[in-house]
Order: C-alpha cells, then sequence, then structure tokens
DNA sequence: TGTACATCAGTGAACGCGCGTTCACTGATGTAC
DNA sequence: TGTACATCAGTGAACGCGCGTTCACTGATGTAC
C-alpha cells in the first residue's frame, strides 16, 4: 500500500558484531531466498525475519512496511537477473558480426534462462511490487545490457538504421512474452529459438511492410 | 494446492427459485468482479460469499477450495478476453490483404487493451493459477483466434511460408510481453504500434539470416 | 395424486492459525567534553 | 582516557483481524411407488 521509498541507510558492509552488522542486507537476501522457495503470495515478514533470526519487530527500523521489503527485494530480484545475463554472455568475445549476434541470443536465452531458474524471482521482479520508475527510464541493468548488445549489432551491420529506434521495445517485448509463456506452459521452450530468429529477421530488415 | 479439479455440475443455467439457481456461476461471476476490483492477492472466499449473500460454506458444494475457485476463475477471465478480442474484429471484414491485416492488429491491440482495461483479470489469467493444459494445447479460445487471424493473413500472401509455423509463437510471445511490460509501466503504450510494425515483417520475410 | 424417503444445497457456529503492526522497553554503540 | 549522555537497533508481548476449512444441522427439492 505504502508509496514511501525505502530508507538507503548504510548500504556498505558494516562491520559484523554490532548488533546485527547488516540488518537491512540480511532481510533482503532472506527474503529473496524464501521467496524463490515459495514465491511471494506466501512470503511473510515473520518468517523473514525468523529465518535471519532476529524479532519480527525489528524489521521495521529498517522497511517502513513489508511492501517496503517486497518492492526492495524486487529491484534487487531484478538486478540478480542482469548478473545472470552478463556472465552468460562472456564466453562471446570479439567485434565480429557473428559474435555480435552470439551475444545478442546469449542475452535473450539467459533472459528465459533466469526465468526458468527462478521462476519465484522473475515473477517478482514484474507485476505489483515492480520498482518502475526507474526502469521505464531506462536506467536499469537489465536494460543498459540490451541497449549496448543492440548497440554492438548495429555497429556489426545487422540492424537497418531504421530499424534501430524501435528494437529495445521489440526484443524486449518478445524476449519478455517467451519468458513468462514459457513459465507458464503456455509454451514450449524450444519456441525461444525461433523467436530470437524472428526478431533477428525484423531488426535487419528495412521497416516497410505492404500498403495500408 | 489442491490438484482436484472444478466438477462440472450442471453448466446450463438452473433454474431460478431453488435454493439459489447457480451458485457455482454466481460464485464465479462474482470473484472475477471482486477480483478485477482489488487482485487476486486480495481475495478471500468469504468475500465472494458474502457478496454473493450465501454462507462461507455454501461454496464448498461447488468448488473443493479456494483455488479451485481461483483456477475456474481465470479460465473465465481467459474466455472474457477471447470475447473481447473478437468484438474489436468486427468492424473490419473482407478477405483483402488490407482487411487481413487490419483484423490481424486489432487483435493484438485489443489483447493489449483487455490487459490495460482489465489488469487483474489479465494477471489471474496467466500465473500460478492458469489452467495450462488446454492452452498449451492450443484449445483455447484466444490461441484459436490467432490462428484463424494468421490463417487469413497467409492465405493473403502477408506470410512467407517458411515463417509461417512459427507464426503463432513468435506473435503471442511479442503480444504477450507488450501487453505484460506496459501493464508494468516499463513500456509506454506507443511502442505497440512499433511492434506490430515489426511482427508483420517477421511475418512476411522469408526466414534467413546472415551466416551464423 | 399422495405419501415416504433420499438427496442435495444451503446454514451458522466454531476451530485454530499466522499475519502485520504497535508499543514500551533495553542495552549496546557512538560522541562530546 | 573517562565519564555522561544521546542515539539507535534490537526485544518480546500484545493487539485485533480475517482467513480457509470443518462440522453437524436443516429444510427444500426430486423421486419411487
Amino acid at each position: 500500500m505504502s508509496l514511501t521509498k525505502v530508507a538507503p541507510r548504510s548500504r556498505a558492509k558494516a562491520k559484523e558484531g554490532y548488533h546485527h552488522g547488516d540488518l537491512e542486507t540480511a532481510l533482503l537476501v532472506h527474503a529473496k531466498k524464501l521467496i524463490s522457495q515459495n514465491g511471494v503470495e506466501n512470503l511473510s515478514l515473520r518468517q523473514v525475519a525468523a529465518k535471519v533470526g532476529v524479532s519480527p519487530s525489528a524489521a521495521y527500523h529498517h522497511f517502513p512496511d513489508k511492501d517496503a521489503l517486497l518492492r526492495a527485494a524486487a529491484k534487487s530480484a531484478f538486478e540478480d537477473m542482469a548478473e545472470f545475463q552478463v556472465a552468460s554472455q562472456q564466453n562471446f568475445k570479439g567485434t565480429s558480426a557473428l559474435a555480435a549476434r552470439k551475444r545478442f541470443r546469449a542475452l535473450g536465452i539467459s533472459y528465459v534462462g533466469f526465468a526458468q531458474t527462478n521462476p519465484h524471482l522473475f515473477r517478482l521482479s514484474f507485476g505489483p511490487y515492480c520498482g518502475g520508475d526507474e526502469m521505464a527510464r531506462g536506467e536499469s541493468r537489465p536494460w543498459q545490457l540490451l541497449v549496448a548488445s543492440l548497440d554492438q549489432l548495429m555497429a556489426a551491420g545487422e540492424i537497418h538504421p531504421k530499424i534501430r529506434p524501435h528494437a529495445e521495445v521489440l526484443v524486449w517485448s518478445a524476449i519478455h512474452g517467451a519468458a513468462t509463456l514459457i513459465l507458464d506452459e503456455l509454451l514450449p521452450e524450444a519456441a525461444l529459438e525461433s523467436i530470437l530468429d524472428a526478431i533477428e529477421i525484423s531488426l535487419k530488415s528495412s521497416g516497410k511492410v505492404g500498403n495500408k
């Protein structure tokens, strides 16, 4: 419910031994751990506190309410996905068109892979607790990774200049849709390859379609 | 939790005046109504019963548990979307390529439109309570509408034969992703037009992409 | 048609539960002099 | 360095709440003869 934002507080690792050290981080970590096991809908503040080994009320010194913790967890999970994506790209170095395309595909495949490996965290990242603002403004890591990958594809001549401005939106939609539908078992996992092929075709073509 | 399926029971409109008449339908209708207002996460069986004007335990004569009601509601909401889509297509009759394309776009636009008009019902249709089976097998109404629209597009020469087998999957992913991301305010509503353009391009091209 | 009975869709009280949040508190840590 | 005090991150008991589900029940409806 509440719209207040999470207090920034000590981001740096506080020294251990002082009361708890860094309860905020600990709560976040364990919240994500429990969510990834049971889903957001089955998470309670008290569970998190218990897991961390702290009384239920302690959390209120770090988050105004449960919602704020969940929003922080959602944002954090989103960054986790970015890390996962970065790792998946590292096997494909170089500036060739081939390398750029392989990195691009790895980005999409890892997006879906993260969703499959961590379905509950993926669901958490989107929907009600989605931070929104920062991502809509293109400031999130996954978005930045996508922009960078498309820039490289463009530099390698794999994207038609007329299409480039719409590329992020198209790619994100198609991959996000694929991830969601595969998660819901509405599409087979194999569909992803077809989708990636189709995306590449769209990006490379001139952007003209028959008479309207 | 439970995996038991909803008892079929009297699908036909039972005569009013007998106890309740058709409590199963009434529960379903009011569950959807409440969900569309407050979201699934805020729905309780007791609320639904109260809204219908029946005791909380009455529901158990029609659904084994709350989960079963929610799954039935999810399925019903999905069919609602199909109705919404059908209505949106009716302005574009004819067998010309132009008409087929307009109907196709109307299908995508109405998908997103339904999501925006009924965000909670849209969210309900996918995710945890998604029936899965029937849709995965392509038996759901929205899927059938998509297949029909693509067949018409194909007949009108707007889809390259090599692409046709992958068309459903590509289109559904891209549109579903767009709907979800627009709902989460991660993409502007205007992005949909670009995406539809890109989809049409993909469908019409030959399916070949540079050396891999 | 009338009666006896089985079926079935409701009631309403009760259950035990875990939840988010509050409050007054405590005691460790940090700081000013 | 030592002391007095302010700050702050914890505790733990308590709150009121609405929840899903159960149970024995009731009374209306349908049915066999």
